[in-house]
DNA sequence: AAGCTGAAATTTACACTGGAAACATAAAAG
DNA sequence: CTTTTATGTTTCCAGTGTAAATTTCAGCTT
């Protein structure tokens, strides 16, 4: 019973962030509002101010969820693989199969002045994901020398490298004849 | 004379471009307004119009400007650098440095739904970028295998970790201890 | 059962945004 | 000198987010 027969809406907090989630991929990042989102739930535009107190609270929600989708869609890749070199690609095109598929959702996410950076919920999110990359970079030993300060070296170098493919594909920046069947997994440097 | 005696601006196209960059950086994407960069000219909101048409069309002349800008940087760096591999440490740190100088531009410059991306002299500016950027992953030359594609698949690697690291930078994404005194050439793979 | 309390939603109002249309001005072209 | 064209202004409008006052209603206390 997604519907409304009474005053109050029931679950308006999640319901909300489904369809800003939704209206966000069909409107793109700078065409979404309040008032679009409000009117398809049925709710009057300042609804969700008991929610999400005000549009930075709303992205906050946002794109907090999206890290934590982001860190689900990397990990349920992994699961059925047995052998390490497949668990650390998996991981990797699953982060450029969520840009691929939520691509206004990822520039959101990945903007500068829309949502609280500092938020503790979403830290902890941005965290998880970053503790998976760190794991398949730990794994990838690019830089076989100082063990300390290197593991933060690779785990830059391969956040770099998969953020920026992620983002280039989904903005449509590189040219098709380079594209060709390529993959994040085919760009990553020989381990050894 | 940059200040109007008269009913005509004088020079308003280049004017407002400038302006309008300059406010980009000062309030960030997602508070730039025209009515705001007007006002500080001195003109009305809708001056504007007679040269970019709409919003689109003055993002489209800053994204182009920025594309022109960050080639600039990148190849100043370059000039007085005498051996290879100088040059193309030289280049790679113009490209984080133009995104750190103007994060915001840069922000714009990869968004996905506010510019025309097929403008014709902004798919220029965008291919001498990618120009410079080839000439150094062909010079790093990653893959030592097949000859052709393997080009294309060194510049999305190239271009991939370089953009994704400038924009992790500038978006400040990174734990602070993971940075200490790293830069781009720190995190390129070894070339041989 | 009646009344209170506070959370959740609405209504109203406001300042701000980009853009369309009609008009004003001045420079250039004839 | 007259006409045309480019450049700015004025006015108006639909749409935006948000603050404040008000209404509704569920759950608790008595």
């Amino acid at each position: 019973m997604n519907r409304r027969q009474n005053y109050h809406y029931g679950n308006l907090q999640a319901t909300f962030l489904d369809q800003a989630c939704k209206i966000l991929e069909q409107d793109g990042l700078s065409n979404i509002s309040v008032r679009k989102i409000s009117e398809t739930i049925g709710v009057s535009h300042t609804a969700f101010k008991n929610h999400f107190n005000n549009m930075t609270g709303l992205y906050t929600a946002m794109v907090t969820k999206g890290y934590a989708d982001l860190a689900k869609m990397m990990k349920s890749k992994t699961t059925d693989k047995s052998n390490r070199n497949d668990r650390r690609s998996a991981a990797l095109l699953g982060y450029v199969e969520f840009a691929s598929t939520y691509p206004a959702l990822y520039e959101l996410m990945f903007s500068r002045d829309r949502f609280a950076n500092n938020d503790p919920s979403l830290m902890k999110e941005v965290g998880a994901c970053f503790e998976i990359l760190s794991d398949v970079a730990r794994e990838l030993n690019w830089y076989k020398g100082l063990p300390d300060e290197v593991n933060g070296k690779s785990q830059v170098a391969l956040w770099s490298l998969v953020h920026g493919y992620a983002q280039l594909v989904t903005a449509k920046r590189f040219k098709k004849e380079n594209m060709k069947g390529l993959s994040i997994t085919d760009i990553l440097p020989k381990t050894d």
